[in-house]
Formats: C-alpha cells, structure tokens, sequence
DNA sequence: CGCAGCGCACTGGCCTGACCAGTAGGCGGC
DNA sequence: GCCGCCTACTGGTCAGGCCAGTGCGCTGCG
C-alpha cells in the first residue's frame, strides 16, 4: 500500500555547476538581472560561489550556449545578460532536424501549423495601427519584386516577423523563426531556378496580399487557410510522395 | 555599389570548445555516433582533441546540458550518447517562460495550437490498428475515473503521448509535452478542488470520446475543433481577462 | 582648457597538474 | 561455482599560471 503511495524518484549527483546555473537564472528570471546587464567577472564569481575558476567557467559555458549570457575576452565590465530571442530554441531544434531524422515534411507541416495559427491570431486580434503596418509590409513585398530574389526574401520575412509580433505569442514568433531558419539550412540550394523566380515570387505575393486581405477583414479562418494552401502550394513538390500526405491533411478541406 | 553586393559578418572567435561540440554534433547528426554508444573518456578526447582536460569539459558540460550526452563518475565506459527526447526542448522553453515572461495564456494558446493540429492530423493519417489503441486509451481513462485524480490525470496524459505519436511529427510531439509540462508546472497548484474534480474529470472524458469519435470518422477539422474547445472550456477561466481574447481567437467560429 | 593617444589593470581563453570519490570488472578465496 | 574484495580506471573539482585582448583613466600635447 505505502509502495504505491511514495514513490522514490531515481537520484542523481548535483553538479556545483549546476547550481550556478540555476541561481544566474533564477536570479534572471526574478528580475533581479536584466537584459543587458553584467555578472561579475569570473574571478569575482569565483569568490562569490566559493568554487574554482573552472567550475564557474562550465557553468558560463552552459549559460553562453543556451543564449542567456554572452562573455567577451577583455571586457572589464563582465559577461553580459542577453535578451532572449529565437536563438535558444533555434539550437536544439537544429539538433532535433538532424539527430531526430526530422524530415523536411515534417517541418513543412509543423511551419504550416505556426505560420497558420499566427495568421489567424494576428486576423482576430490586429490593432487598426498594426494593420497599416502589415500593409506596409506587403507594399515593400511588392516593390521588392523589382530588386531580385534576396530582395524579395528579406520582405518575405519581415512579413512574417511582423505577423507573429501582432498575433502576440511570443512561443509562437520563436518557433515560426526557429522553424523557417531550418527548413532554409535544409534546403538552401534546391530552390532559385532563376528561370521562373519571377513567377513563385509573383504567386507568393499573390499568397500574401490574400493573406492581408482576410487580416483587413478580421477573418482568422480565412487568414489560416490561405497560408496553409499557400505553403502546400509552394512546398509539396519538394517533399518525397510519401510525406506529402502529411501535408494535405493540413488542409482544410 | 561593390558595397552593396559584399557584406561582411560580424565577425566572432571561435572557442575551441564550440568546436569540439561541433565535431561531436556532426558525428551524431550524421549518424556515426547513435544513441546507446559511448563517447571516449575525457582524457582521451583530450589527447584526441589536443586540448586541455578543461576545454573537452566546457564541451560536455554544454553538450549535457542540452541532453545529448550524459556522464557518470566512475563508469570506464565513457558519457553515453542520449536518446533525443522532450527535456531537449523542454529546458529553453522553461527559460522562455521565465525570462520572456511567458504568461499562462500564451501558453495555453500553444497548447491549443499543437493539441488541435496533432488531432487533425492524427483524424486523418490513422491506421486502423492505430484506432484501436486510441480507443484503448480512451478505456482507460474511463476506468481511471473510479481510480481518482491521479490515475486519471496520468491516462489523459497516455492519450494525448498517444494522439501526437499517431500525428507522425516528432516537433509537434515533443513541442506538445514540452508546453504542457511547462503549463503543469506554472498551475500545478491551482486545480484540484477536489469537491468537483469528478466534474471536471467527466466533462474531460466526453471532450475525448467527442475526439476519438472524430478521428474514427477521419474528420481532422472535427478533431482539431473539438480539442480546441476542450481547452478553451478547460482554462478560460484561470486566464485573466485580459488574455482570454487571444484564447477566443483560436476558436473556428 | 579640451582632447587625442598611450599604458595599465583587468578581462576571459586556455593550459598543466593534481586530488578525490565513485564505478566496473577481474581476480582470488571460500 | 559463486561471492566479495581490489584495482585501474572514470568523472568532479581544485589551484595556479600564461596569454591576448579590452576599456578606462591618465598624461601630455595642441
């Protein structure tokens, strides 16, 4: 009877360095250490913490490569707090695509997944100042066609920058960046076929202004649904036949 | 003109135990180093490396930190190569949480993104066979009803590992258990009001069996919409009312 | 008096060498 | 044949040292 009551979990030995870890962050997440801030120099944390130099080294070295510090050699003012961005979470997905055989279906599904519900939230829940904003975007997305593909790509993403700013979930921004980011390093030089760029960027624009469309109306449904043909469209000829089905029960209909 | 065309980086040093856990990265990525086997002991990676025994720990401790490897004192085997799983994904979404001050909302509404997509996707990718596990699941949950709180809670959970492994997607899979671990842990102890917890149980078990009905039929929308829902229903009330506007704007209608 | 340039004190990156508490597997005794 | 000890390793931690960089204050010049 006790037996099942209390269970005893599988113990395992603390590293001091992760304690240090876990007081910089608790003290980050606290608020006692902001943004742009400094820790004091390793020597000093070495007093501090009451361990050796090598010890506090580990622990900055996991706190440098989960993004949340950053130290240069030869900066007096010591390692600083970083602002949190996609980067954290970009890392271990890398490492989720290659070491998880994360096919390049899957991803496409999961960024239709994000790139959807941003469209959706940022349909239903648009401020009348954002919407000049997203308009804006698909101007410079249209005069962009002119300049050529990078051009073209770099409006693309701040279109999309902009959209999972306003849908308001900041989960949501990281993993559509984190996402995208991958599937370029996945496919960097399948795509521009100069041939016909002119076209995919004419149809993607086409996507985009849809997309708006239904944002000006407040249409979340609509907004979901165009970026998920969209993606289908652009994407299902590059994924192997047996993922694509994944793919088209993405769809709606 | 030229500087247009030819940008520069920025330019960052390189430390050497970035680039050792690049090489031990790669080796996994591409598949010479698998789950199970073991890594060299430290003194010899030192001699591989040609580093010191203190830049081969820096890459461990960064590389166990992110859960790729994990090491024991004392074992001659060496630091074992990790399957990949959750806690990969699962400690930088706890840092989100915390330093991007990630609120309960937020979260809820990425739970209703990934839970209402492995639905819709599971509707309609599901073999047959796969069926019938789900509506074993959903057996279970029945009978745990009688078991209590507990055993129920751990069922929903079986059902919704279940739901995401049917999906066949890997990110949605660990993204879900991720962000619902991370929930868990910000509300853990605001639920259970044991009066009518049978209540809430129940009202849970019909919201699933209304899922399982949908995934029979094959009917993805039905499923997604049915999930999203059962959390709406579920959370909307232990989200302030600012917020509660973003989990509306999740629902289809 | 203001400012440019230099030097210094300090930073982090890396190394050497050492000690300790654990672990696993082989070897010896029963 | 089996059990239990012993040893040769493991990783965890420490101390101390060298080096190339950086920022800031001081100095000397205009």
């Amino acid at each position: 009877m006790i037996q099942d009551a209390l269970r005893f979990e599988r113990v395992q030995p603390v590293r001091l360095y992760e304690r240090i870890v876990e007081q910089i962050e608790g003290a980050i997440t606290r608020g006692e250490l902001r943004p742009g801030e400094r820790l004091p120099s390793e020597r000093e944390l070495v007093v501090q913490f009451g361990t050796s130099r090598a010890t506090v080294r580990e622990a900055l070295r996991v706190l440098e490569s989960t993004g949340v510090v950053r130290s240069r050699p030869g900066d007096p003012r010591g390692p600083e707090i970083l602002e949190i961005d996609a980067e954290s979470l970009r890392r271990p997905l890398a490492r989720l695509a290659g070491a998880a055989r994360l096919s390049l279906g899957q991803l496409i599904v999961s960024r239709m997944m994000l790139d959807s519900t941003a469209n959706q939230l940022a349909a239903q829940l648009r401020t009348d100042e954002q919407l000049v904003w997203i308009e804006r975007a698909v101007d410079t997305m249209r005069t962009a066609l002119d300049e050529g593909e990078e051009a073209f790509s770099k409006a693309d993403m701040a279109f999309h920058e902009l959209i999972t700013c306003v849908a308001g979930n900041p989960l949501i921004k990281l993993g559509h960046a984190a996402v995208r980011d991958t599937v370029l390093a996945l496919i960097s030089n399948t795509i521009t076929d100069a041939a016909d760029s002119r076209v995919v960027m004419q149809r993607s624009l086409a996507h985009h202004e849809e997309v708006l469309d239904a944002i000006r109306a407040g249409d979340g449904p609509r907004a979901a649904h165009a970026s998920l043909r969209s993606l289908y469209e652009y994407y299902s000829g590059s994924v192997p036949e047996t993922e694509r089905a994944a793919l088209k029960a993405m769809l709606p209909d």
